[in-house]
DNA sequence: CACATTCAGCACTGCGATGC
DNA sequence: GCATCGCAGTGCTGAATGTG
């Protein structure tokens, strides 16, 4: 930053956490460390003492590691329901739309066990669709980083919808125009808005079990 | 076993300080 | 004046993790 920093002890950041405890309730995580003006950033506390985990224990705090134990697992039990719901009412639009037969949920795309959330069937061209509710950029990152290796056998059309009111259309195609490793040209991360779009030009195949 | 989300760690960039 | 070094800061990847 140019000047010099400003001697960050243990203390000190000491200090900063208890105002963010006062604050929130709780202790900073590493990302909002880095979004707080009165700590150093992440990796000062690295560098200098031995990383975050090991920082928060020897300052005495009990909770030292919040991707561990009761954390973890109240994480777990949100997004698994969240994550259940959003696949449910993603389901229910598709098949309003596809109907029941072209719809087919959790396919099996290549010889390993990976399957894409939903399988559409449409005159327009099929297509995958793989939903979930991410709702921060870095959390987005990690995310894309994992399923961009999944996906990576799956030749199709390939829509990832972020199934949440964190990100506007205009914000995913930034990441994807600046993001390193770049998206296949079947696959684009799109919002249920964008997706609702997408579909509503689709062409649907006449529902086989009606006479 | 796959999944999303924690944190840590690596690679890299930018910038000032220092050296030649 | 230019090259090199070192630290701060950013972006991405990888390991660890509990649940269904």
């Amino acid at each position: 930053m140019g000047v010099k920093n400003p001697q960050w002890t243990a203390e000190k950041i000491k200090e900063g956490f208890d105002r963010f405890i006062k604050e929130k309730g709780r202790l900073p995580k590493s990302a909002e460390i880095d979004e707080l003006n009165y700590l150093p950033n992440r990796k000062f506390i690295e560098r200098n003492f031995g990383g975050l985990e090991k920082l928060r224990g020897e300052l005495g705090y009990r909770d030292t590691h919040f991707g561990k134990g009761k954390f973890r697992s109240e994480i777990a039990h949100r997004v698994n329901i969240s994550g259940r719901n959003i696949e449910l009412n993603l389901e229910k639009l598709l098949k309003n739309k596809f109907g029941e037969v072209f719809v087919h949920t959790e396919k099996i795309f290549d010889n390993t066990k990976n399957r894409v959330d939903f399988y559409i069937y449409s005159p327009s061209g099929n297509l995958g669709i793989d939903v979930f509710g991410t709702e921060t950029m870095h959390n987005l990152q990690t995310n894309m980083s994992a399923k961009l290796i999944k996906y990576s056998g799956f030749l199709e059309r390939l829509f990832f919808v972020v199934a949440n009111n964190s990100f506007s259309q205009k914000d995913l195609d930034l990441y994807m125009n600046k993001k390193i490793r770049v998206l296949p040209k079947n696959a684009k991360i799109i919002t249920i808005e964008s997706l609702e779009q997408v579909l509503s030009d689709m062409k649907t195949y006449p529902n086989p079990l009606l006479k």
